[in-house]
DNA sequence: TGTTAAGCGAGACGGTACGTCGCGTCTTAAT
DNA sequence: ATTAAGACGCGACGTACCGTCTCGCTTAACA
């Protein structure tokens, strides 16, 4: 019966909220900022989003580029392209921060990934669709599960994403490939 | 000719400080905080620790409880005996807190990883050690440098932590054992 | 052709009204609360009262009893008799505050006085009475004009009430009215 | 033990406030404003001044030009001196502000009066001091006390300011000593 | 064995951001 | 066309911490 939440100035405050995430990182956020910059009230950005990890990655999200699955015909072809494919969210200066910044919200806050598993069914997409398309072609073990790819194929990322950042550059894409071979077929 | 910094002032505020991370993570960590919980004037926080980054890990680093290498004498029952050794680290809810909260700090600013390496020096001596006797016993493959040994032996961990904490507690440890000595030996 | 305001609605609001001014005092009168307690819509009592003084005068002046003019037959009886009735308003809690917040906002605004004459020729219409009888009986000069009634009569009231409050209940009311007489036959 | 507060800030706010009073009234007075004209920082008002009537208090004060007690040799000539004294208090358009501020407040919380009888204990001496002299002198009545002093004296400005403020420039001094001799004298 | 520079606790200082409240205006759906 | 509901931009609220500063005192190294 009332006035509903206006979209557009939903869109105004997540616009915004992503410029002020890459500007000063999710440390440095500021409701504030975000209200100057979007021109939105402060009221009305509470309105919207309650809590303020909401709105961080409805942000963040925006700017993380999800690979899609790659069909290149073989087991090995198909890594390798989605390996590259997904590299540059950890490279890249503007995919690093956003991609960090919400894990580093989530081992902080571990409910974020429950209450935000809708933010990641479509992007975490690509890694079942390969997994079910190389056991339908009989080049992978049928009893590898879908939380074993993940560690098989993100494992490395995310390792490296914490002990050693520095070093994801210059990751031999190959010898990925074989170990994550051997692990599948196994 | 003046007056040394006082370790036990020191000593009060890491107490204070780990203290106030146990309680509230390290986001709603405060100096503040600290000062009234250590009696220690912030001024003299703040002498001892400009950056209050290195009051937060010297606090940290106090919490998590590194593993040492164990010697089974074969491979696999290292393997499997470190695993066990960490994965507390990673689902009990006090070591967990401060591991991720560590993480959270690193994947936010990189740099920190350099600034306290000393930190990390000894704690992650395990895994070198083991490398070491591994290749030693003609066990693994010699070229298996050390980052891709945290890569293999830690990063299924990282994964999970990141996208799926509430599975660490079930991990397969036999399974992964047998998925780390494949890529070992390759 | 178009539909009337409805009284209906109005009755509501100014009874909440009513209600939030002596639960909270004017400090502390919101447009909001208004419409929270009386179920009438705020755009409403905009349309009713589009001056927030004039939805405020309106209540307190339902809770302020104004004294009807006595006739005992004297002056003295009569002045008596009127500062007896007057006197309620300035000591209990109710009419007093609702009095003094009246007054106290026609300090803040003397526009107010104006603006809302109307309010206050009905009730003060018991002074111009008494002057013009007494003067037709002949117990007071002729040259007394009614502003200068209303200040020997208020003017203790009002003096009181502004630099001690707690002696109003004290007043000794023969002792005034003998000074007032005495200004009153001058 | 610690650092006191500062005078120099404290001076900067009570101009600032008296500064925003004359500009705004109390009613438009904001802590905000006075930290923006003051350079003081919002907290040290508070901290300072916690509760906000005490500031705004000590700001009218400051204001406010009290009448210092004159001395004619005659009672009639006191009088009509002290009148004259007092009256760009409420006539005035800055001294009128802050003295009608200063009754509006303690009308809305008569607390005011006893928290901040400091205040008020010098200006106000001027009455007392006045009363004494004119009993000393025997020019009028022994049984007259402080309270009905300012009754008599003050009562018609009380009155006048809050029914008709407008009618004070064209009060009628004269008139009014003698009104005020008969009330002492009887 | 004083002298004295630096450390110490306490807490005030100028700031920035917080999350909330009330304002007066507006948009919507339902009389 | 009026109403109840409530979102909107705005600006003030009073609080929490920040990192710096001023205090008066204590203490250890050097003369």
């Amino acid at each position: 019966m009332a006035r509903p939440l206006s979209t557009d100035a939903r869109d105004k405050m997540i616009a915004a909220a992503t410029d002020v995430i890459l500007d000063r990182g999710i440390v440095g956020f500021t409701i504030d900022e975000v209200a100057k910059r979007s021109g939105v009230a402060k009221t009305t950005i509470y309105r919207h989003f309650p809590e303020t990890d909401d709105l961080v990655l409805s942000a963040v999200h925006a700017t993380v580029d999800y690979a899609e699955a790659p069909d290149t015909g073989s087991l090995r072809g198909d890594l390798a392209e989605f390996l590259r494919r997904i590299l540059p969210n950890f490279t890249d200066f503007k995919g690093r921060a956003a991609h960090y910044e919400l894990w580093a919200a989530q081992l902080r806050d571990p409910s974020l990934i429950e209450r935000n598993q809708a933010l990641f069914d479509a992007p975490q997409s690509a890694i079942p669709l390969l997994l079910e398309r190389w056991q339908d072609r009989g080049e992978i073990s049928a009893n590898i599960d879908l939380l074993t790819a993940f560690e098989i194929i993100d494992g490395p990322f995310a390792l490296r994403s914490i002990i050693s950042p520095h070093s994801l550059p210059t990751i031999d894409i190959d010898a990925l490939v074989e170990r994550m071979v051997l692990q599948l077929q196994a």
